[in-house]
DNA sequence: CGTCTATTTCGACGATTACCGAAATAACCG
DNA sequence: CGGTTATTTCGGTAATCGTCGAAATAGACG
């Protein structure tokens, strides 16, 4: 995980909208959701939903599918698990926190 | 850890400048860097490094402690441990998701 | 082809951000 | 008090962001 890669994500994730996507899209599982249903729980407009989705998925924090006239989304789990990784290394280089016996632990 | 919180947090490292600023300060470790240190590792203006730090302050990331003229910079680690700890619960990182039940439950 | 649904792109707007240098403040020392 | 060093606050500017509605595109279906 590079440096520019992470400040990149972790701003998207500071948006409160963008961080409400992520999250649905995680609790959401596997299965994904539509772009639509995405816009019926946030309660945005689409184009404003569209935009964020965007920059999530140019983070690499969430993936598209095409099913007919529908996209599916989903949140891309292993970016997640590299960005964690990189705020513990990052967190842990010279002094240890509790999050590194965790991982370790883990 | 609440969502507001998270997302300000995340924000605030999401900017290159203050990832920098944050990286350089865990680094450091307990004893911490002054002020000027740190602009002149990264080298940038003295006022735009206390936007910066301002704004570290302000979610939690970072604190400071006057010593005479000079103030002293620490990364504040349970801060980025309970960052990390909401990133994880909310994305359930390398587990099958089970926030969705979670969050019925809620 | 024309129409319907789903989603994105476009164009615009106000709000926020990042950055800098100059001036102000804080704490110490003589 | 006057001077010195460390840092912040102020003022200003250019760039980016978040949001929306309207228009454009993508795909399915008759």
């Amino acid at each position: 995980m590079n440096f520019e890669e992470a400040a990149k994500q972790l701003e998207a994730l500071g948006n409160p909208t963008r961080l409400q996507v992520y999250r649905t899209l995680v609790r959401a599982g596997d299965s994904g959701l539509p772009v639509g249903s995405l816009q019926e729980k946030l309660g945005i407009a689409a184009s404003t939903l569209s935009h964020h989705l965007h920059r999530l998925i140019l983070t690499g924090l969430v993936t598209q599918e095409r099913q007919a006239t529908t996209l599916i989304c989903r949140a891309n789990y292993p970016a997640m698990d590299n960005l964690v990784d990189f705020l513990v290394d990052e967190c842990c280089i010279d002094a240890p926190c509790v999050a590194a016996e965790r991982e370790t632990a883990a």
